[in-house]
DNA sequence: TTGTAAGCGTTATCAT
DNA sequence: ATGATAACGCTTACAA
């Protein structure tokens, strides 16, 4: 059943290096013997190794997606699923293969990272949503490794695709004030995360465009968790807010959860808008108005963009790509703008 | 920063052939050497390269899940992240390293069966909750794959882990029985996956159980999407339960959209029990008394089940292990049980 | 246009 | 216990 270039070479009445030619599409064999070896490596239904094949060409047509532990436990979320579908939806198509690596620990010497990343196994990798500190990233430029981030990064080299945090927690902290909201919260995300900074960075925009002051205790730090949630409510409820901005919708249940123990009405008594737009953005009551994030199409982008890294000279792989997708906002029934 | 074997021998003044030994933990290596090999090795940060080992070896470290098409729209779903993210922990602890791949269509010669199945690139497969009749499963058999599936296959050879579908749906339904309902509809998972098939029997076995009537008009079937669920809902309504075994959480949520929509209390007027017990059980209002599984498990177990499948010698590889685990049924607001 | 032959970096067999 | 040496299956100059 496992046959090798050489018996397909046997069969054709050719060489070794023809049927190869043939079959990495080289131009320079005659059409007649191309068809000719097509017909055998169908028939006998060859496949070359792949093993094989790296070996010879320093490539593994394999890109890995590194999920770091940092964010590991927010690994159920329905976000990793969604974004995983994008990529692998892009990797088919690209024929390229995914390998999926949850990166637990500081890992040192002999750890995951050099396993991974040192065996020449992966031709290049797409990091999810890392913190902002991630110890993965400088080594990765270290050594040289070709990847691609999701969600921006502070250091000027690094590639990434992500999307518009600010603009979005803007249009959202907006859709609030238009809705004549003064007193507004934020459950923001982990400090230590871009995405957490940005939403942030868009609230206050918003605020300050409309000459509305910040309220420091307005502002209360979650953790993208639904527990954060819940807290994040609880400790807000102190600065009495008339609306929320919550940074995700997985938080903005636990918010809803923390309201509703209270006795508090949404969007009657507080309104609340927030940042995602999951399925379960819909499946809860009231319906989240939210900021929906193309997550899927980020996955598949990742891809593109490491691709066209890999088959990029070296001299022009020093120029970072910077993908920035944009947002929308989803109005449902949380805002309290359909009533 | 890339060394070899022939650099690591060269600099602890041996022969390729024992650095490889020393990498190997063979036994024939004197401890002094040993030591010193290894010394040169951390000092130098050697990784042995993963093609040219699985070219002499004729093994990859990689295990692949593969997701068909035939689920990949549920591929979102939570129930896939909670699954992978056991999977990925125990192929983490194992050294192994994972390969996804959703699966679409047909796909002919040269399609993703061959490219992926063919080129020796993956030492064996998990397959994730085919339906019964997908026609991947006969092409493992015959081309004697080493596999697990996730979710029992009809097939005697088939090796699976799954959770005790039956036995899961059988304590729902009795405990929506002991409540004292008489009239109890089903919304089920699909006629062709076999979890679908094993809850409608659960359900059945219970209410034969307790001598009740098995009425064709209260069994929809549903697709575990939530729109199968409100569908579903709104067909069983004609025959009036007054409680209804949900094959899915998701699916639940669509129930409960639509039961809301009629103007229909939960669990005032209709008792709901589900399956699987997601994070999104707790998210909605009432929340839902479900059917727990132990998703995680089943990843790490599908793991461990295939591992020890690899290092058996080919003969005791024809037994196939089959595993299931229990479930367990948590009790909370949707089935009124709580009032 | 095609074939020959030298790698690619391991492991494994066989001597020693 | 250690070292040559031949695979492993492919790509790619280089020759023809």
């Amino acid at each position: 059943m496992a046959h090798t270039l050489e018996e397909i070479a046997r069969l054709a009445g050719v060489s070794r290096s023809t049927v190869s030619r043939v079959i990495n599409d080289h131009p320079n064999v005659k059409p007649q013997v191309r068809e000719h070896v097509w017909q055998i490596i169908r028939q006998v239904g060859y496949q070359p190794h792949a093993a094989a094949r790296s070996l010879a060409t320093h490539r593994t047509q394999i890109i890995g997606v590194i999920i770091p532990e940092s964010v590991t436990t927010l690994f159920a979320d329905p976000f990793f699923s969604l974004f995983l579908s994008g990529v692998t939806t892009a990797c088919n198509e690209k024929r390229y293969n995914l390998m999926l690596s949850l990166f637990n620990g500081p890992d040192g010497p002999g750890g995951m990272y050099e396993r991974i990343l040192h065996s020449a196994s992966l031709d290049g990798v797409i990091v999810a949503s890392a913190t902002v500190d991630d110890p993965l990233i400088p080594r990765l430029l270290r050594d040289c490794i070709p990847f691609v981030m999701v969600g921006r990064h502070p250091d000027e080299r690094v590639p990434y695709v992500d999307v518009d945090n600010v603009g979005g927690a803007r249009m959202a902290t907006e859709h609030l004030i238009r809705l004549g909201h003064q007193r507004i919260g934020i459950v923001t995300g982990p400090r230590n995360m871009m995405s957490g900074r940005d939403r942030l960075e868009g609230y206050k925009e918003a605020l300050q465009a409309h000459r509305i002051p910040i309220d420091e205790s307005l502002i209360v730090e979650g953790d993208y968790r639904e527990g954060g949630g819940m807290a994040g409510a609880r400790r807000l409820l102190a600065a009495s807010p008339t609306a929320i901005f919550v940074a995700s919708d997985v938080m903005a249940i636990g918010v809803l959860k923390a309201l509703r123990q209270e006795g508090i009405d949404v969007p009657g008594d507080i309104a609340l808008v927030s940042f995602d737009d999951l399925p379960i953005a819909t499946a809860v009551e009231p319906a989240l108005t939210t900021v929906r994030q193309p997550i899927g199409r980020l996955g598949s982008l990742a891809v593109d963009v490491l691709l066209s890294l890999l088959d990029r000279p070296p001299q022009l792989q020093a120029v970072a790509d910077k993908i920035v997708l944009p947002t929308e906002l989803i109005v449902r029934a949380s805002c309290g703008a359909m009533r």
